[in-house]
Parts: C-alpha cells; sequence; structure tokens
DNA sequence: GCCGTTTTCGGCCCGACTGTTTTCAGTCG
C-alpha cells in the first residue's frame, strides 16, 4: 500500500510550501489532504483506480492530479521543482521537536543547513546563537531534539497504552482538589496506534496538580509547564499533555481534545456559520457560553446527533450527525462467541478444557476450535488424522453438558502458494467454522497474492478468510492484495471476512471494514486467541469495528447460534 | 489548494506555551 508514501510526500510540499512563504493556506492543504490520507484505511491505489481521489476530504482536482502522478509514475513534478528550490531535508528535520518551516528556513538561508547532520554540525560550533530569534535555550531544545529524532520516537499500540494510562489516572487520582480526569485523543476514539496521551482534569488545585504532574515517577523530559496546559516525555518515550479545565467547561474540552483535528475544524465551521464561536471553553455566543458542561449538548447545539469518539475522523460522521443516518455501533456486550482460537494441538499455549473454561467465563454461546493445519509445520500444525481425532472429542464435550455453550469444531486452515488449501475437502466438510488464511510467500506480487486468495475462498468449505491482509502493526506492513476483487469473490460466494482482534494485527483495519460493508459483505470479530489471556482481546476487535462503522447485524457473531450458522456456507 | 443551508469567489478553528521579545512569532495539538 502506498497511503504512507503518499502522506509523506504531501507533508513534504507542505513544509516546502510554507519555508516559501507564498500563500499561507496552502500548505494547509496538503497537510489536511495529507492527514486525511494517512486515516484512509483504503489502499489509495484502489481509490485512484475507482477515479474516486476527489471523494477524500481535503483532495481536490489539482491534488488528485498530483497523486495520480505519483501513483503512475513515482514522482511528482512540483515537489521536485520545490526540492531543487529549496534542498532542505523536510522529513529530517521535521523530526526534530520545536523545529517548524520557520526555523528550517532561518537555518538553511543564513547557515545552509539542509539536514540533521549538518544541523548537528553548526549546534557543535555554536553557530546558530545570534541568529535572530535563537537563543541558548533553542539550541539546547534543538540540541536534544536532534537526539529524539534520531532515536524516532514512534507510536504506541492501542493495547500497550492502556496499563500506562491506568498508571497516570492512578498517580494523578491522589493528588489533592482532583475531582474528574478523563483521557481524551486519539485514546478514546480507540485509534489501533497513538502518539500521545491527552489528559483532561477538572480540579480546583490546579498549580498542585501541575507541579505533582511534571514530577510524576517516569517522567524524562518536561516539555511544557503552565497552569492549565503541561506535557511531558516518559522514560518509555510516550509524551502524556495534560489540560486542567474549569467545571464548566468539562464537555466542551472533551470534545475538543478527542478530536480528530478535521472532525474538529469542521464542527468549529459548522457553529461559526450558526454565529456561534467554539473552544474549548464552551460554545459561545458573544459572551454567552450555550454550552460547555456537557459533550453532548455542544453537538446538539450545533444541529449535530451525538457522534460517538471512535467515529470522529470527518470521514462523513457530520453529515450522518446532520441527517440523523449514524450507525447504531456495535458493542462488545452484543458478542456471542469467538470463532477463531486456538489451543496447545497447534501453537496455542492452554489445553482445550483451559480455554473453554475461559471461555464460559466470558458467558458465550458458542466458541469455535480452529488449530492450525500441517503445512503451517513452525505452529506444529494438525494433519488430518489429528483434525478426525480433534472432531471426536469436541463431539464428546458436546454431550457431555460440562460446557454451556456449544463447541464449534473449526480448523485455521492454510492458503498454499497455488491458492489450495493443506487439508482434503473430505476432512473440511466435517468441520463446523473453517477459517483459511495466508502465513507464506507473503511477498509474492498483488496478483499472485490475490489470485490466491480468490482461489482459496471459492473452496465451498471455506466460511471465513482469517486476517486478509496479514499487517503487524508497527512490525510488518500488509501483504499486497487487491481487496477489492477478494471482496467481490467473497460476496459471490458467501465467505465472511475476518476482523482479526489481536492488538497487533486489528486485520481488516476501519477503513477497509467500511469497504466490506459497502459490498455487503458480514465480518466476524475474532481473537486468534493463543492463551487464555488472549480471549480478552475481543475489546480491541469490537473498537476497530466501531471506527469501521459496523453495527451488530454486520458482525455474524452477535447473533444467536441458529442464525450464525445459517450466515455460514453451507 | 479546498470548499459551499452566507457559495464558484473569498473565506479558511482556536488557544496555550515558549523563547525571545518589549508585543509577538513559531510551534503544537
Amino acid at each position: 500500500m502506498k497511503n504512507n508514501d503518499v502522506v509523506q510526500l504531501l507533508n513534504e510540499m507542505a513544509v516546502l510550501l510554507e519555508i516559501q512563504g507564498t500563500d499561507k493556506f496552502k500548505p494547509k492543504a496538503y497537510s489536511r489532504a495529507a492527514r486525511s490520507i494517512a486515516s484512509l484505511g483504503e489502499d489509495i491505489e484502489a481509490i485512484a483506480a475507482r477515479g474516486e481521489l476527489t471523494g477524500i476530504p481535503g483532495v481536490g482536482k489539482s491534488l488528485a492530479d498530483k497523486i495520480d502522478a505519483y501513483l503512475k509514475t513515482g514522482s511528482i513534478n512540483q515537489l521536485e521543482q520545490l526540492r531543487k528550490e529549496i534542498p532542505v531535508k523536510v522529513r529530517e528535520l521535521d523530526a526534530i521537536p520545536g523545529v517548524g518551516p520557520m526555523t528550517m528556513k532561518l537555518l538553511y538561508e543564513n547557515l545552509g543547513i539542509t539536514d540533521l547532520e549538518s544541523l548537528e554540525k553548526a549546534v557543535k560550533e555554536g553557530q546558530l546563537k545570534g541568529l535572530k530569534g535563537i537563543g541558548q535555550k533553542t539550541v539546547d531544545q534543538i540540541s536534544e531534539g536532534i537526539q529524539l529524532a534520531r532515536a524516532g520516537f514512534g507510536r504506541t499500540l492501542l493495547a500497550n497504552a492502556f496499563p500506562i494510562v491506568e498508571g497516570i489516572q492512578a498517580s494523578l487520582r491522589e493528588i489533592q482538589g482532583v475531582r474528574k480526569i478523563t483521557i481524551a485523543g486519539s485514546f478514546r476514539r480507540r485509534k489501533e496506534t497513538i502518539g500521545d496521551i491527552d489528559v483532561l482534569v477538572v480540579t480546583d488545585e490546579a498549580e498542585q496538580l501541575m507541579n505533582a504532574f511534571v514530577h510524576l515517577e517516569g517522567v524524562a523530559d518536561v516539555l511544557a509547564h503552565g497552569p492549565t496546559k503541561s506535557s511531558v516525555r516518559l522514560a518509555s518515550g510516550i509524551q502524556v499533555d495534560v489540560r486542567v479545565l474549569p467545571a464548566d467547561s468539562y464537555g466542551a474540552g472533551l470534545q475538543y481534545f478527542t478530536g480528530s483535528i478535521d472532525h474538529n475544524v469542521h464542527v468549529r465551521t459548522i457553529a461559526q456559520k450558526r454565529g456561534l464561536r467554539l473552544s474549548e471553553y464552551g460554545l459561545y455566543r458573544g459572551d454567552e457560553q450555550v454550552a460547555g458542561r456537557e459533550e453532548d449538548a455542544i453537538y446538539s447545539a450545533v444541529g449535530l446527533d451525538y457522534i460517538e469518539p471512535e467515529l470522529r475522523e470527518d470521514k462523513g460522521e457530520i453529515e450522518a450527525a446532520q441527517h440523523h443516518e449514524l450507525p447504531k455501533l456495535i458493542e462488545l456486550k452484543h458478542i456471542r462467541g469467538d470463532l477463531h482460537t486456538h489451543t496447545d494441538k497447534s501453537d496455542g499455549a492452554n489445553s482445550i478444557e483451559e480455554m473453554l473454561d475461559a471461555a464460559a467465563r466470558k458467558s458465550y454461546e458458542y466458541y469455535c476450535i480452529s488449530d492450525h493445519t500441517k503445512s503451517l509445520t513452525i505452529a506444529r500444525g494438525m494433519t488430518e488424522e489429528q483434525i478426525l481425532a480433534s472432531i471426536s472429542e469436541i463431539d464428546e464435550f458436546n454431550s457431555s453438558g460440562r460446557w454451556k455453550m456449544r463447541v464449534l469444531k473449526g480448523a485455521e486452515v492454510d492458503i498454499l502458494s497455488n491458492g489450495n488449501l493443506d487439508i482434503s475437502d473430505e476432512v473440511l466438510q466435517q468441520l463446523d467454522v473453517v477459517t483459511a488464511s495466508v502465513h507464506s510467500k507473503m511477498k509474492d506480487t498483488k496478483e499472485a497474492i490475490t489470485d490466491r486468495v480468490c482461489a482459496a475462498i471459492q473452496n465451498r468449505h471455506v466460511d471465513i478468510l482469517g486476517h486478509p491482509t496479514g499487517r503487524l502493526l508497527l512490525k510488518r506492513s500488509e501483504y499486497e492484495v487487491d481487496l477489492e476483487r477478494v471482496f467481490e469473490t467473497a460476496r459471490a460466494s458467501g465467505v465472511i471476512m475476518e476482523l482479526n482482534s489481536h492488538p497487533e494485527r486489528l486485520d481488516l483495519n476501519d477503513g477497509n471494514l467500511r469497504a466490506a460493508k459497502r459490498y455487503g459483505l458480514k465480518i466476524a470479530i475474532n481473537t486468534d486467541a493463543h492463551r487464555i489471556g488472549e480471549l480478552d482481546n475481543m475489546q480491541f476487535g469490537v473498537f476497530q469495528a466501531r471506527r469501521g462503522w459496523l453495527e451488530a447485524k454486520d458482525v455474524i457473531n452477535t447473533y444467536p447460534l441458529k442464525e450464525m450458522i445459517k450466515l455460514l456456507r453451507k
């Protein structure tokens, strides 16, 4: 997927245009488009192929042409031209906190600095001090920033942010005067990875809170320390921002700090058109506060239905809210079972009984055991004989009455490089749920992988396509696959797409879930649990499903057993 | 460069903090 490349190029152009300084708003338009594409989820090449680039918020005719040019030729003329005029390695310098376009311009024009290396040299030789607006503190900040840029402070998996957030909340709660603590930002929007943690606090003792906050255990660096806004970097690298607001502004603050930025800009523009002004302090007509204490009152005062945080990406949710057409999002309580789980019969850590006991504690109505199959030797995949033995075992479990829920017989079969499955049809037809997944040759061409997947899901025994893009967040990008063709084939064959809930997978992602829904496909939210604790990952799948605008009816494992079975292929 | 219950031109969200300044520009979210 080239989405990230396009994002980087547009961001680079935004900075270069800002350095050029001819038009104040053009760079903003480029950044906006970049953000919009960054949060797409869907493959931008697929969108371009449909000729729908201008359907992306913030992308008009001119940017669509540039993106097209990049996808076709690998370069954008205007960008090459800009790079010639201003040979600053924007992407390198932009990674330094506190250094923006104006600083880059100053450094380039006065000292000829174009990259991290030449900047570091200039700092060491003491050339920076004396430049207009640069004092010792700025030099120190840049010096530290160079190290940070080199270290590359990345994003954090949503699941990994949970314990950090809990720790912060517990510490802040102890501080005198604190009345309310809420985590906003991308964490509240349940994005698959988060860049920082935004904490909103209502307190009677703002100064005391901020002093305590910047001295919390684990704080490595204080980036800002004011009476209403402070910012630190933890030793773990993650940045935490705290905002203090009066109780009367709590709802407005929550709305504002939950974002996303594009969602906020859009809502504020609507407020403006109604003669109102919206900030984190409230919604105002002149000096009079119209709303502010409650978040939902902000939305209703500007004519919008309440928008769930997971939808706040300015991807059509505001228009839907105006027309009372928002989806009624799926919730964890709707889930009646898990259709993709492992045991120690393949590469799981727990026995089948241990997994079933744990699943039963979740009051599931059904639960499917789906261990790997033989060609995945690294996972000790099961042979046909072993699967047959496991089928008898599960039959016995079901008749024993030991577990109230129905135990379903399944397998996660391997899609071989020729598109065949590694288990015979005779065995597959005896299973209740067959999930087919790609685990090998992920670097094949797009055409080869797409052919392979499409061939596999046309096998009439396949019910679910497992983790359809194979990505591992922050580790491995998705394999090249034409999802449109896969969705088309799945629709024709009645195959269900998996939303794998593992925090590193969350595959399909939000944008692709929406695309799958457009194709009329049903989704199965599964944990792919390899140990008891991972059964709890179901919540992350549900978060992602919500970001993909899914309702309970779109997800097969929200249906009662009999209806769910009917939704599977015959 | 984008965009439209003020529309195809003329707008473009809003505020906090910092460092370097005597009133503000730059950066960030």
